[in-house]
DNA sequence: CCTGGAAACGTAACCGATAACGATTGCAGT
DNA sequence: ACTGCAATCGTTATCGGTTACGTTTCCAGG
């Protein structure tokens, strides 16, 4: 292999075999119509001039590139969750895949970020996205897998099952002996923070206690948004025994906010997350949470892109993954009670 | 603005502004020669189609992109580290990063995984690259900037000061009174294991004790090639009373092997490991070890790949980055010594 | 009124690859 | 030798932009 200079192009590797570029193209692609011989003559100057097909030229040409999208609004450390299981479920199967992300939008809260990402890739470079918690509705010409998608949305999605996630959270609380109990909501436009919120409300009527509106903060996800909301619930006259955050990242402010007002986890509060960051497992007490595989969810996406791409997909529009409860040490029964 | 099915295309903004697409290109770029009138028809035509440039077309067809490549072997936790560091590095500076990730590579031990990928991406799509644990030297006609690099390299490079780190971790184990000290090695090839010997013999010869070749193992940074190593270690009749190992994965797997054959960690055995990875605050006891920031090496590896495209880069090729010893529950002083 | 030159804009070649189509070759059958 | 049909291979238009270059427009100055 010759170390070149400047990468070798189709029509380098033509001069080279005294072909045409479109025998070269042939043989690149395994299209019928090629002599052995010509075909032996092409991979040699192939491996000569260590030519490599651009990817930028190919996707421009062609209508199927073989390259999957992914996009998300900033790299946290479920996203390599994401990334690994979808690339499991892309191994071997031709479709490679690209990230994007843009330095204008990164880690800015800006609306519309995940069209103008898709836009720019689904031009021509890929032949499907996924998109990591879009916060609106995307559209694009080829098709596109949310995950965790915006309520309402009947696009393809895969989603955890959020709403037994969170009623057996509320329910651990609640067989702690726990009625009082608060609960941090998520961005309201997103199905998570919207099933989360109704698991919470289920598990309480279900176990014929009435929902108090003032007990609910109303969050976004974003784990500062949680601070001054966990400080209002807990300096109230009457505060909650427990609080359920819908997400990791809000529960463990709240941690820093009973800290904070000398409270004791789990002896005067008990605190449940969703998510299962890994984050949650080192704090002092580890949080109990829910815990979501984002690798299965990142799994399943790309399963779903890929079979959407080639036609074959038959399963629902949206696929709803399991939950399961990772009882650590932030809860206990509250103050005064004994185990129901 | 209007949803199209199909993508709206530069010549499609030029017959609605009822201009070329010559004169689409200068508006979107901002060149000059085009009076505030006919801009001001083509910005609305862009508004009314919803049109975002295909990242595609403009690559193949300028030399400069605007978009560095970022390609790994696969996704760990610390990938979404570097990441992060990359995007904050890139954030606001007009540079978009895309990860490639090639499922036919992914995860196979091929050699040369780096060269394909890089081939792929700097075909056209950008202008330069940052390596993740390259196996191999890369060359490439645009920039390229490896994040532990392997050994011997001269080129660009962003790492971290593994001769000293791994001198510290081994020193803390002598200031323990450990004489007998393990070591567990990683891939050859790649500088940062070299380093990490280096430092763990330095850190013996200093101390006046003679290196013992037999107490080191050849490792590859996989943590599986960990386990018969420690077994051979710990299973001779005058182990050492101390492992370091060249990396936290493999650290953790030498965790397993004293549990298996029934030694007490610390009390039996200490263990130091190297990069604190999130598991290794996880395990009981806690793994010891040495830090190295991926979020840091992700920031000065893509700093320094935008002033390498953009030319004006004035630091050094190889960039170090310090390390600092973790100190954790894995470590104690050998049975029956006393403190020194 | 005429000329010169800059500003504004269109035309067309081009980036690297693909694919429809046309041209050439080889060979079997008459 | 001639026809006909495959198999093989080259030519060329094309994907969506960018840019060198040519053309037109417009206005100031003589």
């Amino acid at each position: 292999m010759i170390e070149v200079n400047a990468p070798a192009t189709m029509s380098d590797v033509a001069r080279v075999a005294g072909v045409s570029t479109a025998t070269v193209s042939r043989v690149v692609n395994g299209h019928y119509g090629v002599s052995a011989r010509t075909i032996a003559q092409v991979r040699l100057a192939i491996d000569q001039l260590g030519y490599e097909s651009s990817l930028v030229a190919t996707s421009l040409r062609r209508s199927r590139t073989n390259v999957l999208g992914l996009v998300t609004h900033s790299f946290q450390s479920y996203t390599a969750e994401v990334l690994k299981g979808a690339m499991k479920a892309l191994s071997r199967s031709g479709f490679d895949l690209i990230i994007y992300a843009n330095s204008d939008l990164y880690g800015s809260y800006s609306e519309g970020w995940e069209k103008r990402h898709v836009a720019r890739l689904s031009g021509t470079l890929t032949d499907g996205c996924i998109v990591v918690t879009p916060w609106g509705e995307v559209q694009s010409r080829t098709p596109i897998v949310a995950i965790d998608p915006v309520r309402g949305s009947t696009a393809h999605s895969v989603t955890a099952d959020n709403l037994a996630g969170a009623t057996t959270a509320v329910e651990h609380l609640l067989g702690l002996g726990h009625r009082r109990i608060g609960f941090i909501a998520g961005r309201a436009s997103l199905a998570a923070a919207w099933s989360r919120e109704e698991g919470y409300r289920a598990a309480l009527t279900d176990a014929g206690i009435p929902v108090d509106p003032t007990l609910i903060g109303e969050g976004d996800f974003n784990p500062e948004s949680a601070t001054p909301l966990a400080r209002a619930l807990l300096q109230r006259a009457d505060p909650p025994t427990a609080i359920f955050a819908a997400s990791d990242g809000m529960a463990l402010k709240v941690l820093e906010v009973a800290a904070e007002l000398g409270l004791a986890v789990p002896g005067d509060l008990s605190v449940v997350g969703f998510d299962n960051i890994p984050e949650s497992a080192l704090t002092l007490p580890a949080l109990t949470t829910v815990d979501q595989s984002m690798y299965q969810l990142g799994y399943e996406a790309a399963r779903m892109l890929k079979s959407l791409v080639t036609g074959e997909w038959e399963g629902p529009r949206q696929v709803v993954l399991p939950t399961e409860l990772v009882v650590r040490g932030s809860c206990a029964p509250p103050r005064g009670a004994t185990r129901t």
